[in-house]
DNA sequence: TGCCTTTATGCACGTTTGTGCCGATTGATA
DNA sequence: TATCAATCGGCACAAACGTGCATAAAGGCA
């Protein structure tokens, strides 16, 4: 698709646009990769760059750019907190997707990060009640995205409510990404919204595996509402530093516990 | 390719016609290859090029020429292109909006841009099937996101299939923003794709009015599936500097043509 | 027909833009 | 701290650009 054997030679603006396109694709372009990729100088790339970020159009630093978060919502303020933890996690997570298979996406920043970081030619069928994520998604060429509608509850940032449930109530995942709030041995997978729960709850419940990404502040808390036991939990995505005694703990409880690499990108 | 062997000497409209051809055939054209195939001089070309950015056919950039609307391409791909046009026909159209209102998006790059447009204040129910349009409405604090889902066309870039329109019908929208890739006197509101004109069909039927902002590049011509005739069409914003029949042509078929401002901002 | 205006084109000129290279500076890493 | 890569600013050069002018063809009007 994006294949550039044979090199034409570029005018600026196709250049830049193309960056764009790598930087959403990817989530950042290298400097150094660029200059290979269309045949130009570093220092042609550098200015690029520069301007495009002079333009608010992505973000420059050290060795590249990295795309521009639209900040503003409740989501999306969360989307760029932690971001090399939560790319840690996604990394890891991503390995537990293969090819073939059909996957909910629900609503989370972390799990924002895994479609982001699927490789480019997985082929699957993805679900997602959240706009975000579809639209992540949809730079991915071989993913089939089935969208999840409903009345949208701004906090969750995406649809959860009786409609969204009664649709999602039709899919049959074989892997189910779930966010949470909480994670606790005891109290299981929790979440702050009574709504929230019940949708997650609905999702988990018929699909036949169960995955979270939780970076460390959420080991061990608990939010009000319940959304499955922690033996419902197939695999638990945990930090390379998480607390030591964690593997063990939820072993025992028939969890499958990975620990993300180290958050060196 | 396109051998032109022998040279029959053309006119100024067709060289132009000729060159609108090859940008949306090949994304691209440079002053100095065109200059060879019709035999004359790159001064010539640049002018060509320059009347047809100036009529918002084509985007001028060092060397050559964009398109300003490529068909064919991804709903994220467009969103880049001729931004400023798209923000001036936006900054008309959220004149049309008053809270209170309940609206439908439809998928296109320049509703995104209506969508960002938005005032900050404004308090209404915005329905639509595009991701990204969800997720810049996301953005809005006042405003009532219900999300239609189904499976995502990822050359539309939202949910159009037999699951939407089953959810659309419900809808009874007071304001309908419609996308299209072609308006024609004639022909009506077309579009590239089957299920996306049957799908904007039924939300505009349902709507108690339609909207529709396009830039020039698109007056006057089709695409090969009709949408709406174009007495259907409510409200039409243009471009400051559309052809100067537009209005009365469009106004005696009962339309309400809207000019954007200048784009200067 | 003769004259004038308009339009399309090419040419010459000076200007702007895109790019690569060099040297100085800054930032990351150990 | 030292080291090395990335970065920035300036410079140079070529290609692309816009403008003004000249020319020629087309068309209008008396």
């Amino acid at each position: 698709m994006i294949g550039f054997s044979v090199q034409t030679e570029l005018l600026l603006k196709q250049r830049q646009s193309l960056i764009q396109d790598r930087l959403r694709l990817s989530g950042r372009v290298l400097a150094i990769d660029l200059a290979q990729e269309f045949n130009v100088s570093e220092d042609t790339i550098r200015r690029d760059l520069r301007e495009l970020a002079a333009a608010g159009l992505c973000e420059r630093v050290y060795g590249g750019a990295l795309p521009v978060s639209p900040g503003g919502t409740t989501l999306t303020q969360r989307v760029g907190l932690a971001t090399e933890r939560k790319a840690a996690l996604a990394a890891s997570a991503v390995g537990v997707i293969k090819s073939g298979m059909t996957v909910f996406f629900d609503a989370s920043s972390t799990n924002l990060a895994i479609a982001q970081a699927l490789p480019a030619g997985i082929e699957l069928t993805a679900a997602t009640n959240t706009p975000l994520i579809a639209a992540a998604l949809m730079e991915k060429p071989g993913i089939n995205i089935i969208l999840i509608g409903g009345k949208i509850d701004r906090l969750v940032g995406a649809a959860i409510g009786a409609k969204a449930q009664r649709d999602v109530e039709a899919l049959r995942p074989d892997l189910c990404i779930l966010g949470a709030c909480g994670v606790d041995i005891n109290a299981g997978l929790t979440v702050f919204e009574y709504e929230d729960a019940e949708f997650k709850r609905l999702v988990a419940r018929n699909s036949a595996a169960v995955l979270a990404a939780v970076t460390n502040d959420k080991l061990g808390t608990s939010a009000p509402h319940a959304v499955i036991t922690t033996r419902e939990c197939t695999t638990l995505i945990v930090e390379h530093d998480a607390p030591a005694d964690t593997a063990d703990i939820y072993s025992t409880a028939g969890v499958a516990v990975v620990h993300a690499g180290e958050t060196r990108p």
